[in-house]
DNA sequence: ATACAAATTGCGACAAATTTGCAATTTAAG
DNA sequence: CTTAAATTGCAAATTTGTCGCAATTTGTAT
């Protein structure tokens, strides 16, 4: 898989869209601080870039397929799509309101893919949430 | 299964909350009106109950189980959880916007499961979302 | 390099959605 | 029926998301 930054470049190149500062700096967010919501965001931008701009450059990233939609909780909450890292799923806690990946689980997206199938629908991507208690949340 | 209105008020006594009249309102209008946005919901409770309450309400409902919240494209909806009315995931088509439930699939729940428990996690309940072209769009 | 046209951004305003404090009302329990 | 605690309405504040437009930046072709 080549450098994260580099495929940015290319897939904005490929819709024909301005490689911009804006544009990188909201990027790096993305691919350090995990799923996060519009809000904090904006802070970790907002040094140098504008509030509109921040919500113009991820529509325009979710539009094209660079970062994806997550429905957690009361909030939703983006990350980097697929493309960009690897697939998987969220744990979410209800008591300490973490957000954490779950491995890939090949026999899971089977299910997922057989399950949309036998309905005669074509399936083009999915999302699944589990909520519960962590690790840490139940020992308290 | 037992009425809904009556479970509603037990779930209640359980958590040690009031059973009053506006969240009676809440409960009968997502009982009637499926998967609703916060707006419409307003919108069927405003002649007797405040906004405000409505936000309040449905976030109570939220922590004690009784609605679960949906994506559904870019906003979210709520509806009754899995106890008050049969478990089951959501097929979004992405060209006429429909949604439809997806039969259970024991395979998928127990995956689910499973996955959960091997980060140590203790799962209370779950949302999937598959997003695609129905079998209509499919043919257009 | 330089120039130019097109794309992008910042900067207010604005509109909509959600939250909050507090006094008044309603509820549960004795 | 009384009373303390929980809940609600109301209004104001805050937060979120949009929009138009002038100023800046970008990609491309000299």
């Amino acid at each position: 898989m080549e450098e994260p930054q580099v495929k940015l470049v290319k897939t904005l190149a490929r819709h024909r869209l301005s490689n911009t500062a804006a544009r990188t700096t909201v990027f790096t967010a993305l691919l350090e601080h995990g799923p996060v919501t519009l809000a904090e965001l904006i802070r970790y931008c907002e040094a140098s870039i504008d509030r509109a701009s921040v919500y113009r450059t991820t529509a325009l990233f979710e539009s094209i397929g660079v970062v994806q939609r997550l429905q957690i909780g009361w909030k939703y909450r983006l990350e980097l799509s697929d493309d960009f890292q690897h697939h998987h799923h969220h744990l979410h806690c209800l008591s300490c309101g973490t957000v954490t990946a779950m491995p890939e689980d090949p026999a899971l997206e089977n299910r997922l893919k057989a399950a949309a199938k036998a309905k005669g629908f074509l399936p083009q991507d999915h999302q699944v949430e589990i909520r519960g208690l962590c690790a840490n949340c139940q020992a308290a």
